[in-house]
DNA sequence: CGTTAGTGGTTTTTT
DNA sequence: ACCACTAACG
């Protein structure tokens, strides 16, 4: 074993050592902060304390998994696999399955995601006839629920809120209350959480059991929180709560660096820890180890221009350091190349890796620039968030069979899956089995399995089809306790007609969805085995709450070493790079225009730039670009204010207004060109084509050609000819399905061989 | 019922 | 530029 406590300055050393009673930890950015999270806890640990009865929350799984790693090579991992350490979701997820009988969720409960919370809203409005006015859109009115929730607000509650309500009313959703309310019974009924209900049912659970709160406060004697200007009043309330009995609750964060209040962070709560915890001990981290003296001088010089703010001095000893650089591209896509190049360049003059490099955007639209470029250079790249590999089409058809499979009253994932495979399950049937959910107050499943289903009025196809989907998935169900998740998931896979569907057509999309399906086979595979060693639990829905409470920075694979990294700035807080560039710094994008109106909005978008600026050890590039498309459209844009707001003598602006275009002239304005010539032309296109369609309908005589009574349909039989609207005279091959729904393949002389559905298609019998 | 062309609305940031 | 929803058609 190491001494580790050496390798600690003083302050640190004291944040380390002190763990009795309250602690609040202010920790300027690269002061080592997980350093001394991950040597208390170790130091805890080895002076006896049960690794069980220490809680650490941490802001990614990511985090969670190098701390644990690191603090086990200290003390064996043995141990430290027995921490309760994770991200505030994922482990009260894990307390609510232990506990969820008291709350009347079953222990399989589903957890939404963003989407199916969405989906819920859609068809909440559509029941109340809301869903053609556009103020209520789901995720604005998604954002309110997620608000009123992360500030304790149930929706009884929410009615007789005059902020809420006025707020409400300004945005013309005068019905919100009751849209809550709603979608919170609608949760209930399919045993689904979104991400909001596992703070807030934690809440619940141990404000109505006290012996509940009592053993989990018994159990964490000690408690950490990192990141804690990041958690909002739902997240404050639950540390409070189990603290209350040990108050050794250990809190680390940066009033300089909170950047989630969309998200109901309040960074009064680390403003406030003085209040809260009487008594508590003050550690400040001030030494920066991370950047050079020019970065953090620079990030100082920044940030100085907020208000509130807990009074610290962040230094750095390290080099001196080169000064910012700043380029101004004429277009986004020069801008690509410019900081491509660069990267290049830097990388070869000063011998660095791929991975010291980080591109860093304000938003995730950003991205595709950059990464067009590094394509078109042949460089490696990785992207963190945006699209994420469990987001994609494929891979949540079949997570939605595996919810469904584990709680059937997963009314989201029946939706999703009760007509993939196609299985003539239609929009009609699917509204009738929503209303009598509504009327019966049941989940979609429990209409589906029920035994009076034959007598509400579905004809004998419907329900043959609705019993065969049911059959198909209690066969899931009662083969899931016997079976490894792993030979569950192929078993659905093929019994489902997943796979049979995409190997159907062979088309490379179709490709490479079966890939993406095996890779998420091996996750699971793998998940498996992990927990199987380290003795955790492993069952599919462990899996699946894993995959829905992953973050994005979570999503990191072995292979992908030496990349170029890509992500918005949110999603690099806590990381660290050589060399950083932070895109886009430009009015309108960064700050957000969404942010501008107000000053603590643009507060917060300045500490979002001070973090930007602290991720990097080296070397940091502004770039900014003169035109850029929003919404389609070319738009000019200003640099930022943020641009002024840094002290210039770290700044190193080019002193006449040059073009950056890479190689000269043919990237950047080509490409424009291009564009622009692309847009005209198909917007011309269309606008004939769309011109000729009417002409042509409008003379023709439509009343030559009808679609076929029923009983006209047995005269056609293979070799008849027969003649068509727009395909002219063809003969009929063969013919398929069962009436009124056959489908016969005809060749045509001039369209060649097409398939017509005998019911709608206008035909003539020639023959 | 399922596919497709057309249309309108849309962008911060994320568990 | 992109996506999700709709209307129309086979």
């Amino acid at each position: 074993m190491e001494n580790y406590l050496q390798q600690l300055n003083e302050a640190q050393h004291k944040a380390v050592i002190n763990t009795e009673g309250p602690s609040l930890v202010i920790a300027g950015a690269g002061s080592g902060k997980t350093r001394v999270l991950t040597y208390r806890i170790a130091y805890l640990l080895e002076k006896g304390i049960a690794p069980w009865s220490v809680l650490a929350l941490t802001f990614t799984n990511k985090a969670a998994r190098e701390m644990k790693n690191r603090i086990g090579q200290i003390v064996g991992q043995e141990t430290a696999s027995k921490l309760w350490m994770g991200t505030f979701h994922s482990v009260f997820a894990k307390i609510l399955r232990i506990e969820s009988e008291k709350l009347g969720y079953p222990s399989s409960f589903s957890i939404y995601d963003t989407a199916d919370s969405k989906s819920l809203i859609n068809s909440i409005l559509k029941e109340m006839g809301l869903n053609k006015e556009k103020a209520y859109r789901p995720g604005t009115v998604l954002g309110r629920i997620s608000a009123a929730k992360n500030d304790l607000i149930i929706p009884a509650v929410y009615a007789r809120d005059p902020q809420r309500t006025s707020a409400d009313a300004a945005a013309r959703l005068f019905r919100m209350p009751e849209i809550y309310q709603r979608y919170m019974r609608e949760c209930r009924k399919a045993g689904a959480m979104d991400f909001d209900d596992l703070l807030l049912n934690t809440n619940i659970l141990f404000r109505d059991n006290p012996d509940v709160l009592e053993k989990y406060q018994t159990r964490f004697q000690y408690i950490l929180v990192d990141e804690y200007q990041d958690t909002n009043f739902s997240q404050y309330l639950i540390t409070r709560k189990l603290a209350e009995k040990h108050k050794n609750i250990c809190v680390v964060g940066d009033d300089a660096q909170s950047i989630y209040s969309f998200r109901g962070a309040k960074i009064e709560n680390i403003l406030n820890f003085r209040n809260d915890y009487q008594g508590y001990q003050l550690f400040k981290l001030e030494q920066n180890y991370r950047s050079t003296q020019n970065i953090v001088n620079a990030a100082n010089s920044i940030i100085a221009h907020n208000d509130k703010q807990i009074k610290k001095e962040v230094y750095s000893q390290n080099e001196e350091g080169q000064k910012i650089n700043m380029f101004q591209a004429q277009s986004e896509v020069d801008e690509g190349f410019i900081v491509i190049n660069d990267i290049n360049d830097t990388r070869l003059r000063n011998q660095c890796q791929y991975q010291d490099f980080a591109i860093l955007y304000r938003t995730n639209a950003q991205s595709r620039i950059f990464e067009e470029a590094l394509r078109k250079k042949n460089m490696p790249y990785k992207i963190y968030g945006g699209l994420s590999f469990y987001q994609r089409k494929e891979i949540k058809d079949l997570l939605a069979y595996l919810r469904i499979t584990v709680n059937p009253r997963d009314s989201e994932a029946l939706k999703r899956v009760i007509n993939y495979p196609a299985r003539g399950i239609g929009k009609t049937t699917m509204e009738k089995i929503e209303n009598l959910a509504n009327q019966n107050n049941l989940s979609l499943w429990e209409v589906i399995t029920n035994p009076a289903l034959p007598n509400t009025g579905f004809n004998s196809g419907t329900l043959k089809k609705l019993s065969s989907f049911a059959r198909l998935i209690s066969g899931f169900m009662s083969q899931a306790p016997n079976m490894s998740a792993f030979d569950l998931t192929n078993e659905i896979a093929t019994q489902s007609g997943i796979m049979k569907e995409l190997h159907q057509e062979k088309s490379q999309e179709n490709q490479t969805r079966i890939e993406n399906l095996e890779e998420l086979f091996n996750a699971i595979r793998e998940f498996s085995d992990e927990r199987q060693e380290s003795g955790e639990n492993n069952s599919l829905v462990d899996f699946l709450e894993e995959v829905s409470l992953l973050t994005d920075q979570d999503n990191d694979k072995p292979d992908d070493l030496n990349k170029v990294t890509l992500m918005t700035i949110h999603a690099a807080k806590g990381l660290e790079f050589k060399n950083v560039y932070i895109v886009g710094v430009e009015e309108g994008l960064f700050p957000s225009s969404m942010a501008s109106a107000t000053e603590p909005g643009i507060e917060e978008e300045r500490r979002l730039f001070y973090v930007a600026l602290t991720r990097a050890e080296e070397r940091v590039t502004l770039t900014c670009a003169r035109n850029r498309y929003k919404y389609g459209e070319l738009t000019f844009a200003r640099p930022s204010r943020f641009l002024g707001e840094i002290n210039q003598e770290y700044l190193n602006i080019p002193a006449e207004s040059r073009s950056f275009a890479p190689t000269g002239k043919e990237t950047g304005s080509f490409a424009k060109k291009k564009r622009f010539n692309l847009k005209d032309d198909s917007a011309q296109e269309k606008k004939k084509f769309n011109f000729s369609g009417k002409t042509l309908q409008n003379n023709d005589s439509p009343s030559r050609f009808n679609s076929l009574a029923p009983g006209e349909q047995s005269q056609i039989q293979p070799g008849v000819i027969i003649e068509h609207e727009r395909f002219g005279q063809g003969k009929v091959l063969h013919l398929e399905g069962v009436a009124p729904n056959i489908k016969a393949t005809v060749f045509f002389k001039n369209a060649g061989q097409k398939q017509l559905l005998l019911k709608f298609a206008k035909l003539k019998i020639i023959t």
